[in-house]
RNA sequence: GGGCAAUUAGCUCAGUUGGUUAGAGCGCUUCGUUUACACCGAAGAUGUCGGGGGUUCGAGUCCCUCAUUGCCCACCA
């Protein structure tokens, strides 16, 4: 016994040592994984002996130093890490990187110089809202911090969650290069940030302006109409008196901002009134309104006839440009009523609405009241605040002629977008996407460059796009006013993937190293698809002329076990850093691998780890076991097939390296873990292994552990650098650098393996047998020489007593796949009879059915050769097995 | 209102361009400690693949239609 694991595997035992030596040895950084031959992945072409000797090469993996010539043959794979937001702990979303880090590992042992980049992000407006819930606890809001104040706590409440992210995403596994890590604030970031609104603005891309916007009371700031959210609620609708006309309203407190009356042109109760102007008697006195048609106006609605209140709606606005309208703002940013509301200024929005309907009806104004009317209302997606419209000056993304390229490379396909249902989503969101509105009044963010001239200098610019220094330089000191909004965190998120490359020196090629942009894969959730990915597109392409990323690979939600959405108040939350804990990290990886698919919520359970936790112990004990085998000073030699299930068993494996390889190609992940998980433990575990307890074949098990210990190390990098690491033989040399497993067909016999496939056929229907009828070693009967020639084999595995060779057969036919049968008294054979009966009914309806198939003209002449030929075999076998199952039953007096 | 997806075993889900008698994990029943593993092994039961129609030699897979569920987008005076 040359070796001895412990009886099971013991994550805690490996996990974190086995994480510092990959890091310390530079494996993640795209120079530190140089060092396998760049043969993988050419598979299936060069002849015969250079496939086998690339083969062996991998086998025994004598770990051959540096070949950049090889390896600089492949490109280099790239995947910017989506940056978490350092607010807060990691959570099942943010282990969700396993797909990152799972197809970084596969490209890694194939060979590519691979670079994944961490990231963390400042989030904007999230971390604000985070870090004011904290204040909130204190009973202190960011106002009685002040805005640099704040901005402080937040800079350092960001500096120590990084290190705590930093660590919980270390303890995932992920293989990210940290020397690479960057922050949405580093100070390459945000020049990279500036440049490119520069360039935006010189492009005449960046207007400023005043329109109106979603503004959030709370946050006192304006958001993008994807950040807000609609909800549908019941509220009282108004009917207003305005003059002759009755007006339906839900928002009767805005009425100090009306400006019109729209009618629909088409109307004929009001057609004739369209142009003129109505007096009316209003709370604050009497007003004037101009009457407007307007297609918008839906006659069925209310009375057909709608107050237009241009600072208020955004309908209202469109309306009022279209009719230049005046624009009259009475809510504040402050969300209280101005001073054009007369008495009811300073009021909050509420309160002014139910105090002006009181009014209204106390004054005879009010028609009547509908009190169940059901609407849909936006609030604010982060803090949840209800979003007022109302106008204010901002900078605006002119996207018209941004988006026409994006939308192209969706279109041609330059960029992929897996799955593949998403690509039209992209574009028709893009095609209807209007101008981007990247200020925000939030105090923790990217300031926005600019510098406005608080000269009386007229000729001077009125303002400028740069530093401070450069302001002084235009207006002289004291002669300029900075910007206090910031941008969108999207606007600079919106350039992550060369914002980073930029900052990290690896965007372009340079001498002796390669650009990594564009990238290869944007890996993220569904959700932001829009926020998010949409806008590096369009970013990346005006600012590089490239796409940013090749293939955009989604993932949804991941939810508890019955596909309801994880959260606090349902008390269904699982905690990724508490599984791990419990069952390793790599049961968790594979539990959100498997069974997940692109672009589809997951479930995930406690259960569902547990499962994949029993995985990685199985394929643990398997190491124990064939480690315990070896002897002594043992060093594995290219593997020889001698038995049938030697040949079996290399197929079998050379099938699940071709599959799983493809798989992984074609963004299949969780059926790339599924077949191999099946090779372990259905073909190598339950069959393999137990055959080579007859006869072993040291290197053979050697060499299919170590084929499925890099099949899996993508998915469950730990457990299997763990058993890599206990084979004396590798102790010089990572899982984690070396090679992708490649196919070796050259000495595998077909024939042989379908041999070692009829035994398992004769085996299993055997058990079946003894199990149903509780025999104890029975005798097998056989007509098959070869077959009979296995018989310690048969023994071991069907449990059988003796093996014997007949001329005839005698006792229970099994129909299996070669003519077998179990030696069994007439009574027993008696007992049996409604089960012969059955299975040879169900024979003879099989073989009913294909030769149904092949009397059919048409499957004939047009089913693919090879379908009809594995039809007629299909059918001689299942004749052959009801002429023996009738035969039998003949003899038993039927 | 527009769009997308889902509907397959008790549960959660696979099923790649149509081609063996439809699969997996978990759960369930029975048996079992044999050179690793009880976080194990063996055997078993459970499916008119949501309904209906069509195309095809052949449909879980393609088309039409209906139903149910979920998600996205837009609108809502």
């Amino acid at each position: 016994m040359s070796h001895q694991l412990d009886k099971a595997y013991d994550p805690k035992k490996y996990e974190s040592k086995l994480y510092q030596k990959w890091e310390d040895s530079g494996a993640f950084k795209p120079e530190g994984n140089a060092h396998l031959r760049g043969l993988v992945g050419d598979e299936m072409q060069g002849d015969a002996e250079q496939r086998n000797k690339a083969y062996t090469d991998v086998l025994r993996m004598s770990s051959t130093g540096n070949d950049e010539a090889a390896r600089s043959e492949k490109d280099p794979f790239t995947i910017i890490m989506p940056p978490p937001n350092a607010n807060g702990h990691i959570h099942m979303g943010t282990a969700m990187f396993v797909i990152e880090d799972l197809m970084i590992r596969y490209r890694r042992m194939q060979g590519h110089k691979t670079l994944w980049l961490p990231g963390m992000d400042h989030a904007g407006i999230e971390t604000q809202v985070v870090y004011e819930r904290e204040l909130e606890k204190q009973g202190k809001s960011r106002f009685d911090l002040g805005r640099d104040e704040f901005y402080r706590q937040v800079d350092a409440f960001t500096k120590s969650n990084m290190g705590i992210m930093t660590s919980e995403l270390k303890s995932m596994g992920f293989s990210t290069d940290w020397s690479r890590l960057t922050y949405t604030l580093d100070p390459k970031v945000v020049s990279t940030v500036y440049d490119t609104f520069k360039e935006l603005h010189d492009a005449g891309y960046i207007y400023r302006g005043n329109r109106i916007v979603n503004w959030c009371p709370f946050c006192r700031s304006a958001f993008a109409d994807i950040e807000v959210k609609y909800r549908e609620q019941v509220d009282p609708l108004y009917y207003i008196k305005y003059g002759p006309f009755v007006l339906a309203t839900v928002r009767p407190e805005t009425k100090f901002g009306d400006t019109a009356i729209a009618v629909n042109p088409k109307d004929e109760r009001y057609a004739r009134l369209i142009g003129t102007t109505i007096e009316a008697e209003d709370l604050n006195g009497p007003i004037t309104l101009q009457v407007i048609g307007d297609d918008h106006i839906d006659p069925a609605f209310g009375t057909g006839a709608m107050k237009v209140t241009p600072a208020h709606d955004p309908n209202d606005w469109e309306i009022g440009l279209r009719h230049n309208l005046r624009v009259i703002q009475t809510i504040g940013t402050d969300g209280l009523l101005t001073p054009v509301a007369g008495k009811y200024a300073g009021m909050p929005v509420a309160e002014a609405r139910t105090q002006v309907a009181h009014d209204l009806e106390e004054r005879g104004l009010m028609d009547h009241i509908e009190y169940d009317y059901t609407h849909s209302v936006g609030y604010h997606d982060r803090c949840g605040t209800l979003i007022e419209p109302l106008t204010v000056e901002q900078w605006w993304l002119r996207v018209d002629e941004l988006k026409k390229p994006a939308i192209k490379a969706f279109e041609t396909g330059e960029i992929q977008i897996v799955p593949a249902r998403f690509k039209k989503v992209c574009m028709d969101w893009l095609e209807n996407l209007r101008d981007w509105n990247i200020s925000r009044q939030n105090w923790w963010g990217i300031r926005i460059p600019v510098y406005y001239n608080a000269t009386a200098d007229k000729s001077l610019p009125e303002y400028i796009i740069g530093t401070e220094d450069d302001a002084k330089a235009t207006y002289g000191i004291g002669g300029y006013e900075a910007e206090t909004d910031n941008f969108d965190t999207w606007f600079s998120s919106g350039q992550w993937p060369y914002a980073t490359l930029m900052a990290t020196g690896d965007f372009d090629a340079q001498s002796g190293r390669p650009g990594f942009y564009p990238t290869s894969v944007m890996e993220t959730g569904r959700d932001i698809l829009f926020q998010w990915v949409t806008r590096m597109v369009m970013l990346g392409i005006f600012k590089t002329g490239q796409v940013p990323f090749k293939t955009v690979y989604l993932h949804g939600l991941i939810t508890d076990e019955h596909g309801k959405k994880m959260s606090k108040s349902k008390g269904n939350v699982l905690n990724p850093l508490e599984m791990t804990a419990k069952y390793g990290t790599d049961a968790v990886r594979l539990a959100l691998t498997i069974g997940i698919t692109a672009g589809n919520d997951g479930p995930l359970s406690e259960r569902k780890i547990e499962g994949y936790r029993n995985f990685c112990n199985k394929l643990w004990n398997v190491a124990r076991f064939i480690l315990g085998q070896l002897p002594d000073g043992y060093s594995p030699a290219t593997p020889e097939l001698h038995s049938p299930a030697d040949h079996w068993i290399a197929s079998r494996t050379a099938i699940a390296i071709t599959s799983v390889t493809q798989a992984i190609e074609d963004y299949r992940f969780s059926e790339a873990g599924q077949i191999v998980y099946s090779l372990l433990w259905d073909d190598f575990a339950d069959w393999y292994i137990e055959a080579s307890k007859v006869s072993p074949n040291h290197d053979l098990l050697v060499h299919t552990l170590e084929t499925i210990l890099a099949l899996a190390h993508p998915i469950a990098p730990f457990v299997t650098e763990a058993i890599w690491s206990e084979m004396p033989w590798r102790a010089d040399q990572q899982l984690i650098t070396s090679a992708w497993p490649i196919v070796d067909t050259r000495r595998t016999s077909n024939e042989q393996a379908q041999r070692f496939a009829a035994l398992q056929d004769v085996v299993m229907k055997a058990r079946t047998v003894i199990a149903e009828e509780q025999l104890s070693k029975p005798t097998l009967i056989t007509t098959d020489k070869s077959l009979a020639e296995s018989a310690d084999l048969l023994q071991r595995l069907g449990r059988l007593g003796k093996v014997e060779y007949q001329e005839q057969g005698s006792g229970l036919y099994l129909g299996a796949a070669v003519p077998a049968w179990i030696a069994a008294d007439a009574e027993l054979i008696a007992t049996r009879k409604h089960r012969l009966q059955g299975q040879l009914k169900a024979k003879q309806t099989y073989a009913k059915s294909l030769e149904g198939k092949l009397n059919n003209q048409g499957f004939v002449a047009n089913a693919p050769a090879a379908v009809v030929a594995d039809t007629r075999d299909r059918l001689a076998e299942a004749r052959q097995q009801a002429t023996r199952l009738s035969e039998q039953l003949k003899a038993l007096g039927e």
